[in-house]
DNA sequence: AATATAATTGACTATTGGTCAATATTGTGT
DNA sequence: ACACAATATTGACCAATAGTCAATTATATT
């Protein structure tokens, strides 16, 4: 194989060995020569791709969000949904579908990404919105047997996924009609988290 | 001095330390050792108050955006503000001025806290929104001489704060009336930034 | 096939994390 | 005020991990 590939394969390798034992371990107990020995390279190589496990943190994070985004993006595109409000509820959808078929990603971002955002008042208002949102989520969780240390956390994390997407479509100077948007929102939330 | 309010005062300083180090070196570079000869305590001490350093990095961070969005609805309530577009003017117009006022959140944020979350997408959209977010704010950031690494990133993670703030709104169930509210949205946004 | 260039390695050192027996401080009963 | 118990504090110590680099191996070039 020429050099380019190997790097190539190599630097993957790598990404993926983090991303499983980070899964697993969670990042805090995970060390650079476990990474190096799952990838089945010397430890030394991995100085050869990443600073340091934060850098290679930051650039796996980055790419499972940008894929995540991405994609989601570009099937809206494909199925030509145009419409405010059914883009967002599509985008939500997307995410919180997409992380219950891809449960090592679900596990991944409940295990390490707490964010230090997480807001007992913003909590508070979720848990009162009438809505049991949280009670739907447990109950999916419970469910599908996912083995999750905190789901409200994770909850919170998805909502405030969905929140700067939806943030970045008012920016974009779309027209958005809430009142439209709402019930939507809700039915289309319900529905996911309820199967 | 009494026992409990020691184990306060002790407590209290290692935050302090750790807000202090952390803002000027980052969290990586900040060994505990540092945080407990900053805070004039034992190393040992340390372990008495705080699991490890993601556990204090956990507890730093949820304390103050707890007292951001605190602060920020506690000031909200008392100025009597109620229509849903003007809470969120209100709101966002808090956050970035608390920020201004307050460069050491500031720059602990910007050190810190990038998130991972950070899109090349959603701030390409930010970028091209027409409203020049981004000249303004580097602007900003340049006439108060606020030395900060990373701008972009801490732009997007100011409108992340925002739209978290916006979402929880809207899954309170409060009346949003978007059209009215976008014109004083980009006005405020635009009036604070350009200063 | 010989040589140059680039990639890889893991033994090594330096740094940091985390523990714990010894010490100091504070609280309590007489 | 004193003795004693309970609690908090410490930093020397050991273990684990990070990060380096001279030696080695693999690939490219002529």
């Amino acid at each position: 194989m020429n050099m380019k590939n190997k790097k190539v394969e190599k630097e993957t390798s790598l990404l993926n060995a983090a991303f499983k034992l980070f899964t697993e371990k969670g990042i805090k107990n995970t060390s650079i020569q476990d990474i190096a020995d799952e990838a089945g390279v010397g430890k030394g190589t991995f100085y050869l791709y990443f600073k340091d496990k934060f850098d290679l943190q930051e650039q796996l994070i980055t790419n499972k969000s940008n894929k995540l985004f991405t994609d989601a993006l570009k099937e809206m595109e494909s199925k030509k949904i145009v419409g405010f409000s059914d883009q967002i509820i599509f985008i939500i959808n997307y995410i919180i579908d997409e992380l219950a078929k891809n449960i090592s990603l679900l596990k991944f971002i409940s295990k390490n990404l707490s964010f230090g955002l997480y807001n007992e008042k913003i909590n508070k208002l979720i848990d009162n919105n009438g809505l049991g949102l949280k009670e739907s989520f447990i109950k999916r969780i419970k469910a599908e047997k996912i083995d999750i240390e905190n789901p409200e956390v994770t909850l919170f994390m998805i909502i405030e996924l969905a929140s700067s997407t939806c943030f970045s479509c008012i920016m974009k100077n779309e027209p958005l009609a809430i009142e439209e948007f709402k019930p939507h929102l809700y039915k289309a939330i319900r529905k996911l988290l309820e199967k």
